[in-house]
Parts: structure tokens; sequence; C-alpha cells
DNA sequence: CCGACGTCCTGCTAGC
DNA sequence: TGCTAGCAGGACGTCG
């Protein structure tokens, strides 16, 4: 599932791969994803060369020399690569962008959880993104990440998977970081006290850059721009790990659910203290 | 307003 | 061996 890490991975990858080159023609699977694309999109990139690429929260934002953008979200299962043209086509492919240098940018997505879409210019991306998207995880104020999760009585796993407070961050790497600062996933925000909100905060930093160096995680699905797998899913201290013994202390790693979601934890390293939900 | 929960979608797997 | 129910979860809509 791709999270900051993975979206980031495929952002550097697809990086020297697609800026400067010109999209030629657009082939576009019959299966509508997310958000549907709109015909009238095709006029407006094809024809057109990408500028940049780069990342925001879970986001990909390709610019076109046109000023407009390639917004793309990978939701569960999406995969966004460039490979040679002669590259056999795979099942479940949405969109085919052909590139000047005979290559082609794909976006596969078995189960179209995720999106492409063509936004007018950049402004109009961030409104789309508007207040409802928060800061990333290497840049929140520890005041802004400390009051958004004290003024709440949401669970601190619900609150990090919250995109409005912090962008990037979903299941996998929420169960880590809450491990790395040793909370139990079902404490209410407003049950820490500062430094706790600062241990988590450096936590979810320092997990996020470790999976970015291992060129994120790959459960089934998940492969970086060029195709590539990721490697730090064998560096989990938790997810997936259920009734493995924990690193720290050799416990049964438990999983349970919380804010609807498969949460893993160490019963002992992480023990329930103050309100929970 | 806030928080909880259902929905979308497909492929894999646990269990009979 | 074959079948099916249940699960995986990012974002968003709906409900109380």
């Amino acid at each position: 599932m791709p999270e900051l890490p993975e979206v980031e991975t495929v952002v550097r990858d697809l990086r020297p791969l697609i800026v400067g080159r010109t999209i030629t023609a657009l082939r576009i699977g019959s299966k509508t994803l997310r958000k549907p694309w709109s015909p009238e999109w095709d006029a407006e990139v094809v024809g057109r060369t990408t500028t940049a690429i780069r990342r925001r929260g879970k986001w990909i934002l390709a610019d076109l020399d046109s000023g407009a953008v390639l917004l793309v979200h990978l939701g569960m299962t999406g995969q966004f690569t460039a490979v040679t043209a002669a590259e056999p086509k795979p099942d479940h492919l949405h969109f085919a962008f052909a590139l000047s240098d005979g290559s082609e940018l794909r976006y596969r997505d078995t189960r179209r959880f995720g999106s492409v879409q063509w936004i007018a210019s950049d402004e109009l991306v961030q409104l789309a993104f508007g207040e409802k998207l928060g800061h990333e995880p290497f840049d929140i104020p520890a005041a802004a990440f400390a009051t958004a999760l004290r003024s709440s009585n949401r669970n601190l796993k619900a609150l990090l998977l919250d995109q409005s407070i912090l962008a990037g961050v979903g299941n996998i790497y929420a169960d880590e970081s809450l491990f790395r600062a040793k909370v139990h996933p079902q404490t209410l925000g407003s049950a820490l006290t500062k430094s706790q909100c600062d241990r988590l905060r450096v936590a979810v930093e320092a997990v996020i850059a470790k999976a970015i160096e291992g060129r994120g995680s790959t459960i089934r699905d998940y492969v970086g721009g060029s195709g590539l797998r990721g490697g730090y899913q064998d560096e989990f201290a938790v997810y997936g790990r259920t009734g493995e013994p924990c690193a720290k202390c050799g416990t049964a790693i438990e999983m349970t659910r919380v804010a609807g979601r498969a949460s893993h934890f160490c019963p002992r390293c992480q023990k329930r203290r103050g309100g929970t939900r």
C-alpha cells in the first residue's frame, strides 16, 4: 500500500525518466478510476512536456510546460512506472502516456482506488487540497502537532491516519511509528503530554526517513517508478508480525482493530495508559 | 462540529 | 480438490 515513502520513491525514480520528455500520445483504458478522466483532457496533455515531478503527502504532481499538473494518487494498488514501449502490456493498465524518447509512462491499478487527473494550474491543485491536506511529517511544527493531537478525543491510530493533520502516513507507518514512540494505538490524543506528542512526532519522522532509504515497502503490489520492489518490508517491527516476538522485549506482537484498521503493537512496550478508545 | 462507520474494488487465502 | 466468505485499506460520503 503506497504511503509517503513509496510515493517518494516513485517520484525519485520517475524524475530522470520523464522530466524533459514530451507526451506524444495517450491511451486510456475503459474502466474508470476513483476520479474519472475527462475526454477533453486528452488534448491538454498530448504535445506537452513534463518540467518537474514532485510529491505532496501521498499525491504525485507532474508539472507540464503549459502550467497544468497531472495529479496522481496510487490508492492501494496503483503502479506508476516508465518503461520501454515494447514492454508487454500488463492487465489492469488504465493509462499509457507515450513519451518522446520511445518510452511509456504507465498507470496500472488492480483495485482502482487511485486516480489520474489533469488540473489546469498549480493554484487549482492547492485549492483541491485546500486546508484538507496537513503538514509533511518532516516539517510539521512540534506545537502544531501537539495541539492537533491533544485537542482530540480520537485515538492515536485515527489521528496518525488523518491526512489533514499529517499528510502521507498510512496504516503500516502509523503502526511502526506508534511502536517506536512506545505508545498504544488506542491511546486518546487528549491523554498525551506535550513530550509524548513530540516523541511520537520524532518517531514518525524517523520511521518515514528510514523507509524512504529502503525505497519503501512491498507487501504485494507496490513497485517504484522503474518497476523495482521496495526493501523496507523486512525492517518492520510490528506490522504483519502478529504472534512473532518483539525485537525489544520478546513479547508476542498482537493485532487488534483500531479506527477500523488492523493495528499491530507490542503489548509490553506499548502499554495502554490514560484514556483509550 | 465531531467521531464512527460503510463503501468502493479485486485478488488472495483461510477454512470447510 | 473446489468453493466461498472474509480480509486487505486510502479517501470520502453518510449517519447519529
